[in-house]
This record gives structure tokens, C-alpha cells and sequence, in this order.
RNA sequence: CGGGAUGUAGCUCAGUUUGGUAGAGCGCACGGUUCGGGACCGUGAGGUCGCAGGUUCAAGUCCUGUCAUCCCGACCA
């Protein structure tokens, strides 16, 4: 390919909406317009890396059993109110009318239209296990789309959905795809980790992400550094072991004590000058599932999705503060569970062990001091809600935990019977007997990992593309095309590469060499040949563009350097 | 959806306070000189100032509405 027949169009200036290195590097060196907030135009080369991903997941899917299919991406509304998810997803999902005023969407996800389309065609468990996935445009109306491709509303993903006839059947399939996600990152030349991942109130037991480390990430990961350990959860999933009080006490009798404008838990620990261990937090919560209140530590903070799950709900919001008022009787800050009625309390496994604790007295400027659960007040569950933290132990060694922030590139997921159910898809097994399909689902972001790779690998000058998903791998540079001495030489340069199967750009613009020099590193070629001074003497210079290293290679050896490099980089 | 900000040439921005003929740099086209890290000189093209109303002799500038985009938060089966 020849720069002067490719559109390139590197800016000069980087556009001014772009924050995150991923965004401004891909607008600047002229893969990706803006046509929409978080809907994107990928440009030649953009497209290309695009490529070079999917044929990566292509493979690894493939190799895995995997059979790619097309899924429409215009659904019936019929089928995800079969679901039961067309009022569940919200505003997320890109609705509209046919001609005939008919509801659709555009797909966030396939589970409805695949599921509905093996129904039509699985009748034997002879047919099990079938591994189905598809790469595609997938639509979210994001309340907030960002970062450029890394959440936008328009996205390519991978997804695969498995249908076994039990649980064994789906853990191997699980099993699969985990290893199959390791060799796709792996080979896109990303840093990663797996971690354990929530599942959701709906859905299935088991989940993970992979998870790419750059600071730009959205995600929180909290994971274990000790080496056979290994833990690493999410934040919203991970755990972290309840701590018990230290020294023994006896339960002491229930008094009030005057705290007047002490709200906080910061408050309260200086007015009565104590630790933020001994304080019970009350937080009250207005849920699909009715009204609950959740208590902690003082010193802890509370982890909404573990609540969420402990109580079943699909939405949730703090109370305001007139719910607080009319709930409590008092105004913010000092609610507590001792005599609160109609509410739900969901107690987490510290507050449970804590001995003589304060809390909110339900009444302005009060609070209660020795409170003792179950004495005082009733505990309707007990579970886990803390959010862990940088430092706390980890839930299998104890040693402290280590935190990063990641960007969630895939998913795997074990759907269960949640979809065949709905949905009624089943089979007859060996002795006749009609059962649940049992599915898992795996997604990978294919438009995020691509700009996940650019937030891994770039530095001040562009991007550093790995070479295996590099737009071209080499880009030959000759310092002045009217050289005849030096056109030439880029011209049998272009040629030998090609011809040995090597993806090369020829940037035979008439444009000076620091132009050309600068594309080049912000475009991000794992390898540059500059052809230039030393032409006269057969030499070409190759750099790689990684670590900045260079050296003098005859036309003749070319290829072979290039091809060493190359398997070095991989 | 709450908070903040911005819409003027392809890009980055000035001009808005105090209403009076639309600006700069980069990029682009043409000519010339240059040619190993975003050259220089000259000439030129390019804008219904986001959109719609209103005030005024006169609106990029003032008023009202509206749309779009970005950032923070909330949200993200």
C-alpha cells in the first residue's frame, strides 16, 4: 500500500473533546471520526486492526468448536417481552417502530434471538453441545457514552453463547472459552488478568472479566500479589474476611445519649470520642422489592451490588431525605434499626458480631449507645455488603490486597437456565424426558480492545501498536522521493517486503522527512525502514519503534531482519 | 438524569465585557527556494459565527427558547 493512495489524515492539533490517550491518539493519527456521541466512523487503518482482531477471535472461537453465525441486529420487541427484559433494560435499549408501528430494538445483546433460534431447530440431546457466536454491531443508548471507542453507543462485539444438556456440559464449555480468552489477549499483545466477576440479580452463579490494566479503566480490580494465591475479584464482587471485636464485652444496658448536629459517622467519633469500629451505620434504600435498610461499620462502606443481590432487587436508590423523615421520624443522620418498623434490615456480618455499638435513636440529635443485635433489634438477614478495599486481606491468604484499575475487554458467563426457561428451550434426553437447555454466555468488546491496546501501548510521540494487530507492520520511509538513488531503493524495499508476505506501507509522499518521521510514530508501525543518506551505499536503516533502536541492514538481509524483529515483538 | 463548560474556516482558538463591514496560527491550492524529526517566501480559496425567534437604524456580541458536544457524578443484564 502507498501512503499517497491511502487516506491517513493525521491532524496536527488533537481535537479538543479528546481526554483519554485512547480517544486523542486514534483521532489525531486518523483511525476513528466522531459521527455521533459514542458512535464512530473506523477509518482505513483502524479497520484494518479491526480485522486483525477479529481473525484472532475468529480463530481461537473456531478452534474451541466455535460455528459463527449472522444475528439480526433489528429484533423483534415480541421476543424480549418474552424475556421479560423488554421493560427491564430501561432507556439503554435503542427502541423503535416499523411502518406498521411494531416495536423493535437494536441489539445490546443476542440471548433472546439466539435462544429463540435454536428453539426452533434443538430437539435431541444428541444436537449438544452447540457453541454458537456471532461479531457484530451491538447498541446501547448509554446514559453517558465516553472515552471515545472505549463506551461508546454504537460497539463490535464477539459473542458466544453455549447450550449444553447439564451443568458438567457447561462447565467445560465455561472452561473453554476462559482458556480460549486467555490466548485471544495473549495474542493481541495486551496485559490482562481474569477476576471474578458479579453475575447480576437475574443470572446465572459464576462470572469473570478480563480485565486489561491501564489506568484510563473504568473498573476497579482488588487483587491478591502473593503468587499462589492468585484472588482477584472485581470491586463489586470482591470479599474480604469479617474481622471480629477484639476483646470480649458483656452486653451493657440500652441508653440514649444527646448528640445534637452530630450526623456523620466523622461527627459522632469526635463528639463522643470514640473509634468508627464501635459505630453501626443505617442507610436506608427505596428498591423495586419495597423499602430495606442496610447496616455496616462505621468504618466501612457499603458494596450496592452485594445488597442488591442479598435482596433480589433490580433497581435501587438511596432514600431521600423525606423518605428518611417519614420512615424514621427523624431528619438525616440519625436513623438506626432499634424500633424501626416497615423496613427490611439487611445486616452485614461485622455489624452482626458487634458488641455495645452506637447507632442513630430515630429521633433528632440522639443517638443510642450499647446496642446489641438481635437484643435490640431483629436481624432479618445476614450477609456480606462491604466494599473492599486497597489493603484489606485477601478472602484466601489474608495477605493485603493490591488495587488497579482495568478496562473490561470480555466477559464469561454461566447463564444457567435462565434464558431456556424463559424462553422455553429444551430437549429430550436418553430416556425421553423433556429438559432445560443450559447456556453461558461469553462476550469480548472488539472495538474496546482495540482502543484498550492503544491505552496500553503508546507513549508521548503516538501509538506503539503490538504486532499482531498492527494496521501495517512496517512502513517504509524514504526521505526524499525525488531522490531518484533513494526512491528506488524504497521501491525494491516495498517490493521484497510484500512480496515476502510482510504488511508494509510505502509513504512515498513528496512530503519533508520530519513530517513523514512524525506520522510515523504517532501512526505507530511496529517497525520503520528509512531510506535516506546511506542509499548510495545499499544501506537501509530499521527502527524499531518500541524502544527507539536502530540499525544498518543491506537491501539483501531485509527481509530476515524484519521477520527476527518481528518474532521478537510477538 | 443532576452539576459544570463549550459551540466562530478542515483543526486549535481569539473576537462577546463596552452592538458598528469576520480574525490569527496550522492545514488546503498554486508558484518558488528547501529536504534526516511537524521548513521558508509569495499568492489564493475557504465561515448563513450551532439553530429559531426577539430587541435594535444595526447582533458573532444583548434577551428568550432550542439543539449538539465535552467533562464530573449517578447509571452500566
Amino acid at each position: 500500500m502507498r501512503a499517497t493512495e491511502y487516506l491517513i489524515p493525521t491532524l496536527r492539533e488533537t481535537p479538543a473533546e479528546a481526554e483519554v490517550a485512547s480517544h486523542r491518539l486514534l483521532l489525531k493519527a486518523g483511525f476513528i471520526r466522531q459521527s455521533a456521541s459514542g458512535v464512530y466512523t473506523l477509518m482505513p487503518l483502524a479497520h484494518r486492526v479491526l480485522l486483525k482482531i477479529i481473525n484472532i477471535v475468529r480463530e481461537e472461537m473456531n478452534r474451541e468448536g466455535g460455528q459463527e453465525i449472522l444475528l439480526p441486529i433489528i429484533q423483534p420487541g415480541e421476543l424480549w417481552l418474552k424475556s421479560g427484559r423488554w421493560d427491564v433494560y430501561g432507556p439503554e435499549l435503542f427502541r423503535l417502530k416499523d411502518r406498521h408501528g411494531r416495536d423493535f430494538c437494536l441489539g445490546p445483546t443476542h440471548e433472546e434471538i439466539i435462544t429463540e433460534l435454536v428453539r426452533g431447530d434443538l430437539r435431541s440431546y444428541k444436537q449438544l453441545p452447540i457453541l454458537l457466536y456471532q461479531i457484530q454491531n451491538k447498541y446501547r443508548d448509554e446514559r453517558r457514552p465516553r472515552f471515545g471507542l472505549l463506551r461508546g453507543r454504537e460497539f463490535i462485539m464477539k459473542d458466544l453463547y453455549s447450550f449444553d444438556r447439564d451443568e458438567a456440559g457447561l462447565e467445560i464449555s465455561y472452561r473453554k472459552m476462559y482458556e480460549a480468552y486467555h490466548r485471544v489477549f495473549s495474542r493481541c499483545g495486551l496485559k490482562f488478568r481474569p477476576v471474578e466477576a458479579d453475575s447480576g440479580p437475574i443470572g446465572g452463579s459464576v462470572s469473570h472479566e478480563f480485565m486489561v490494566l491501564a489506568g484510563a479503566g473504568e473498573a476497579i480490580v482488588l487483587y491478591c500479589q502473593h503468587d499462589p494465591c492468585g484472588y482477584a475479584a472485581n470491586v463489586e464482587k470482591a470479599k474480604s474476611p469479617a474481622t471480629r471485636p477484639q476483646t470480649p464485652e458483656d452486653p451493657q444496658p440500652l441508653e440514649v445519649v444527646h448528640t445534637p448536629g452530630q450526623r456523620t459517622v466523622e461527627d459522632v467519633t469526635s463528639y463522643l470520642g470514640i473509634d468508627p469500629e464501635r459505630i453501626v451505620k443505617t442507610l436506608l434504600y427505596e428498591t423495586d422489592r419495597g423499602l430495606f435498610a442496610a447496616l455496616v461499620r462505621g468504618d466501612r462502606e457499603l458494596n450496592e451490588v452485594k445488597l442488591q443481590n442479598a435482596i433480589g432487587a433490580v433497581h435501587l436508590e438511596m432514600a431521600g431525605a423525606e423518605t428518611i423523615r417519614r420512615v424514621t421520624g427523624a431528619p438525616v443522620g440519625f436513623t438506626g434499626p432499634v424500633g424501626l418498623h416497615g423496613v427490611e434490615l439487611v445486616v452485614d456480618e461485622e455489624v452482626a458480631n458487634m458488641v455495645n455499638c452506637i447507632t442513630g435513636a430515630n429521633q433528632a440529635d440522639a443517638h443510642y449507645r450499647n446496642v446489641n443485635p438481635g437484643r435490640d433489634f431483629k436481624v432479618d438477614r445476614i450477609t456480606d455488603l462491604r466494599l473492599v478495599h486497597e489493603g484489606d486481606p485477601c478472602p484466601h491468604c489474608g495477605r493485603p490486597l493490591a488495587m488497579a484499575r482495568g478496562i473490561e475487554v470480555g466477559q464469561v458467563f454461566k447463564l444457567g437456565t435462565k434464558y431456556s426457561e424463559a424462553m422455553g428451550l429444551t430437549y429430550l434426553d436418553e430416556h425421553g424426558a423433556e429438559k432445560l437447555v443450559v447456556m453461558g454466555c461469553y462476550g469480548i468488546g472488539v472495538t474496546r480492545t482495540l482502543a484498550a491496546a492503544v491505552e496500553q501501548h503508546h507513549d508521548e510521540h503516538g501509538i506503539v501498536w503490538p504486532a499482531a494487530i498492527a494496521p501495517f507492520t512496517v512502513v517504509v520511509v524514504p526521505v526524499n522521493v525525488r531522490d531518484e538513488v533513494q526512491a528506488t531503493l524504497a521501491e525494491q524495499a516495498y517490493e521484497m517486503l510484500s512480496a515476502a508476505g510482510v504488511e508494509v506501507l510505502l509513504d512515498d509522499r513528496a512530503e519533508r522527512p520530519g513530517v513523514k518521521f512524525k506520522d510515523a510514530d504517532l501512526v505507530g508501525y511496529p517497525l520503520r525502514i528509512t531510506v535516506g543518506k546511506t542509499a548510495g551505499e545499499g544501506l537501509l536503516e530499521l527502527r524499531v519503534r518500541r524502544t527507539g533502536e536502530s540499525r544498518l541492514v543491506p537491501l539483501a538481509d531485509l527481509v530476515g531482519a524484519v521477520q527476527s524483529l518481528l518474532g521478537d515483538d510477538r
